[in-house]
RNA sequence: GCGCGAUUAGCUCAGUUGGUAGAGCAGCGCUUUUACACAGCGAAGGUCGCAGGUUCGAAUCCUGCAUCGCGCACCA
């Protein structure tokens, strides 16, 4: 027995050392694993990509348990015999990582645009690069068995190809369009952003019912006084009887400095009940009043810029940000006397995820995806839509899951993504910002030039857009496997990926738009089974945030306790799409758990180095006993890790290893073991290492570093434990 | 407004074909017995949110309610 197992186990001797073992054996890489015949050429293959962590910084414990779900499964379905591959990569983050280096330029009082496009740019991509490296160190220390020779990053040049291509091909089929519509404007970031980005936040306002002047006939309610400036028309429902006879009339006036000529139209969008049951239209600052207005043919008369300033009125309002204008209004109508009814109501106002801006809705000219557009499926992947059948992206969406060629775990998330896709409007994917995919298109006068590559000749500028950072992690399980390549070996061998593994709030974001890409380019699916997991929030149930203070750092949970116990108090006690809570006690019990293992090694050790392994003995009937009883555990772990149900799995292992084998079965063996009677003890020793060994196997998945760590040191190791051969197959044979 | 989830021991949570409630941590008592004090043994601790229903039997299925949380939504 090695010495080591005299002192108690340190992870912090062990698991650099393990993991640089496991990198040297290469065996991360399925290749290697055929190879040197750990798989073969024609195994079941398994393949799973990583859910790409931002470039914005470091990894936190949600990654942390991501990745050590991934690689629980990833090991299991590797000891199982299928030719395995765990695709790494890392995400641009557009404007997530922008908006972070800009803050950190603003403290050496710089800006983007004092530093120029190509600066900035460079400084973006050194604060990426270093955040890259930190998060890859961060990935291994928590034992990722993920193939390193595949690492992609969503901005590098493959998958920069793959972006251009993708765009090309779905500009060719109509789908991605350049349009007018009314987007969501963040005045803070400067950008358009995506209807997912936008956070609801609630706040207090005031509702003001008022007329535009003295002889209007209807009174209107707003909270947003300083945007009727921008109005064209009053809409009633067409039923109401109160405004009826106003119908089709237009009425002109000056309403705070502006001429505003006001139509009174009929529309079934406007409820009765609310406010006056007149809504006063603002086509350019309000998507639902733009649709009205385009109803009704009437124009789009913008009154706010970029800034979110006033850009019409005199000046009590000219200039003026839109809180100030709003004051100014007020004030005038109050002044009037135009106000008729002023009451408190608490609103849902839309915010921008990344910056916190408060979104100005205008009307702006983007690129857009249209999900409705009707085109020529490319592959029949999905079932209830054959090849070169005309489909639509939202029909891909929602035929993908209604049909079960993916399914969702838990499943009632399904309901949730049904909600989503039914809801889905144009996706605006152009960005006003420069870190980024650079849009693929060109202008010169009144030419548009769309292409992989910029087209031949002089004068031609390129769109200054970026594109949504979705659009390029959308394309992610094919994009990492040599898409557009359309023969690449890894993309018709591992694509589609068995498993999605990633947290429920980007299942929108991400899932989503992977199934849309996919389904699109390909004309399948890009994954099997999405398999959802919870948050990880602090012991009393809050949301981890810098803000508050209750972050815990995977590093240093790895420094104190050791990456197996990290990864083992992610796993246990959290149900799948459930959140879990993590407090630094429950690592701390999980250390206790890896020295048990190590105890329990010494134990074993010392007491059947002289027994034949090869051959199983004659077995006394309790010993029989617990063998059965082995074999049932061992089949429940088998079970529950195919099914995803790591928790059970994790805590029967946990549970049978500490307070079966070594509180009943260790300590009811050592009268046996010490008996000088060899046919009382062999056959006890014989049981002792085997289901020891088995046990190993078992929890390796779930803690490979102590696991490898005793595997190494005894005699029956030979090749890593990372690719033995896992127990069950065998047991049911 | 629509939808989803949670409500189990002091704390954090498991418990998916319905069959006499489980773990970790905290706390109590004992044990330094040659694998382990990062330990062992033992005791204690719960009307499984509330009210009904189905059933021989419900934490588990159904209905309603309450509280908390989340998602979606163009109510001006």
């Amino acid at each position: 027995m090695d010495d080591k197992f005299l002192t108690p186990y340190k992870p912090e001797d062990t698991e650099d050392r393990i993991y640089a073992d496991w990198t040297e054996s290469d065996f991360f890489n399925p290749d290697t694993c055929i190879e040197k015949g750990i798989t073969s050429e024609e195994a079941e293959t398994f393949s799973i990509v990583l859910p790409p962590p931002n470039v914005t910084g470091v990894l936190h414990m949600g990654h942390a348990a991501m990745i050590a779900v991934e690689d629980i499964i990833v090991r299991y379905e590797r000891m199982k015999g299928k030719r395995t591959l765990w695709v790494p990569g890392t995400d641009h983050a557009a404007i997530a990582t922008q908006s972070k280096v800009e803050k950190i330029i603003e403290k050496e009082g710089l800006n983007k645009q004092k530093m120029g496009r190509d600066a900035f740019i460079a400084r973006v991509e050194k604060f990426a690069s270093e955040s890259h490296d930190t998060i890859v160190n961060q990935i291994k220390k928590l034992g990722a068995s993920i193939d390193w020779s595949r690492e992609a990053f969503t901005l590098d040049t493959e998958r920069s190809l793959a972006v251009r291509t993708a765009f090309k091909s779905m500009y060719d089929d109509g789908l991605i369009y350049r349009g007018a519509r009314i987007v969501n404007w963040d005045p803070k970031g400067q950008t358009t952003i995506s209807d997912d980005e936008i956070v609801h936040e609630e706040r207090k306002s005031t509702m003001y019912t008022f007329r535009y002047w003295k002889d209007f006939p209807i009174a209107i309610s707003t909270t947003r006084p300083e945007t009727k400036v921008g109005d064209v028309a009053v809409a009633v429902h067409p039923d109401d009887t109160r405004y009826g006879t106003f119908v089709g009339q237009t009425f002109s006036g000056e309403f705070c400095g502006v001429h505003l000529d006001i139509k009174i139209v009929a529309d079934e969008s406007v409820e009765k009940d609310f406010g006056t049951g007149a809504l006063g239209v603002t086509p350019a600052h309000s998507q639902i009043d733009s649709e009205i207005a385009m109803r009704h043919k009437l124009p789009h008369k913008q009154v706010i810029n970029e800034y979110a300033k006033m850009i019409v009125g005199d000046e009590r309002i000219l200039g003026k940000k839109v809180t100030d204008a709003r004051t100014s209004i007020v004030e005038i109508l109050r002044t009037e006397g135009l106000i008729e009814k002023e009451e408190e109501v608490s609103q849902n106002i839309a915010t921008a995820e990344r910056t916190g801006g408060i979104i100005e809705p205008l009307p702006k000219l983007q690129w857009w995806i249209d999900v409705e557009k009707e085109f020529a499926m490319k592959g029949d992947g999905i079932p209830g839509i054959a090849k070169g059948q005309q489909t639509t992206l939202k029909e891909i969406m929602k035929k993908a899951v209604a049909n079960s060629a993916i399914i969702i775990l838990p499943e009632r998330f399904e309901k949730t993504y049904f909600q989503w896709v039914d809801n889905l409007r144009p996706w605006c994917i152009s960005r006003q910002i420069w870190y980024g995919h650079r849009i693929p298109v060109w202008y010169k006068g009144d030419e548009t030039y769309a292409g992989i590559d910029a087209p031949a000749g002089d004068g031609w500028e390129q769109d200054p857009d970026t594109l949504d950072t979705w659009f390029s992690s959308g394309l992610w399980t094919f994009s990492t496997l040599g898409w557009p390549d359309k023969n690449a070996k890894d993309l018709h061998d591992y694509h589609p990926t068995d498993l999605l593994e990633t947290g429920y709030d980007i299942l929108f974001f991400w899932v989503a738009r992977m199934v849309l890409m996919s389904g699109y380019h390909l004309g399948t699916v890009p994954f099997r089974t999405v398999y959802l997991h919870g948050l990880v929030r602090d012991a009393k149930g809050k949301k981890m945030s810098k803000s508050i203070g209750n972050t815990i750092d995977p590093l240093d949970m790895i420094a104190k306790y050791g990456a197996d116990a990290t990864r083992l108090s992610l796993i246990i006690g959290a149900g799948p799409g459930s959140d879990m809570s993590l407090s630094e006690e429950k690592v701390r019990g999980y250390k206790k758990y890896t020295n048990k293992i190590w105890n329990i090694a010494r134990f074993v050790l010392s007491s059947t180095n002289d027994v034949d392994t090869t051959k199983k003995p004659v077995l006394s009937s309790r010993e029989e006993e617990i063998l059965a009883e082995f074999n049932d555990v061992a089949r429940y772990v088998d079970q529950h890790i195919s099914e995803f149900k790591l928790h059970l799995a994790g805590e029967k292992l946990y549970d049978y290893t500490w307070h079966i084998f070594a509180d009943v079965i260790l300590e009811e063996s050592k009268e046996a073991l010490l008996s000088e009677d060899a046919s009382v003890r062999a056959p006890r020793q014989w049981l002792l290492r085997y289901i020891w060994l088995e046990l190993l196997k078992l929890q390796h998945p779930f803690i490979p570093f102590v696991t490898e760590e005793i595997w190494g040191s005894i005699p029956e190791g030979g090749q890593q434990l990372m690719v033995t051969k896992w127990p069950v197959d065998a047991m049911t044979k």
